[in-house]
DNA sequence: TCATTATGCATAAGAAAGTTATGTATATTT
DNA sequence: AAATATACATAACTTTCTTATGCATAATGA
């Protein structure tokens, strides 16, 4: 039975934090198991974020003052909405667009281009 | 004065290791020094290759069996070039391949396949 | 009904892979 | 002569993950 091979986990490392704020600007808000099971669906099951990987992450946001948070309760169980602030949204588009620049650098270093005029 | 930004340093790690595999793969040989120099002009010096990195990755990859070397004398002072094995050259396909299929993930995953010509 | 799986949060210990700093030495340029 | 470039190497440290653990509620299935 073929079993679908995630990503070495070095790639992860450094583009998490661009995905996390990417999917918070699209999505208005979420929470930490919902981003996770996004990026396993969106990706295929490619990429898995680690509960010890995003909860870590979202904390340290929150303190620098990128997301907020609002609690709801689903029944007796809590969920923490994460929602970008003004200085999220912006580092949001940095990354992204930093992260963008970057593949096409790599594209380039690695000779990746298709022979057309894009890249 | 305008100073060209390199890219945030999480980003390289995990893409170093195919970067100089690649490289090795293109060119036959190169040494330490040469890799970091050709990096930094392909990347109009948005990628900067430390040493700090790439001596103890090349030391590692020829304990792994991925590279040989070869030391030659430039007068009286050695360079040390690294060219890879059959191993390594799997290898190297392997890795720009993954990383490859990785940014095309990411590319779907961060909404930056626009329809239009640009990203 | 009881076990398993899914949902949902959190944190600590450890590993990986970089950066920064330092060291040594020769060659070139100003 | 001093500064910069070339060329190697390694140690201490930091960042950022993985792995493991813990707690608790909800849903599913045998």
């Amino acid at each position: 039975m073929y079993i679908c091979p995630m990503y070495s986990s070095e790639l992860l490392k450094g583009t998490l934090k661009t995905i996390v704020l990417n999917l918070l600007k699209e999505q208005g808000k979420m929470y930490g198991y919902e981003i996770t099971q996004r990026v396993k669906m969106l990706s295929s099951d490619k990429i898995q974020i680690t509960e010890g990987a995003l909860y870590p992450l979202l904390h340290a946001l929150e303190k620098q003052g990128e997301v907020t948070t609002q609690e709801e309760f689903i029944g007796k169980r809590v969920r923490k909405y994460y929602s970008l602030t003004e200085k999220g949204t912006v580092s949001a588009n940095e990354k992204v667009n930093e992260l963008s620049d970057f593949m096409l650098t790599l594209r380039f270093l690695l000779n990746l281009d298709s022979t057309s005029a894009n890249g």
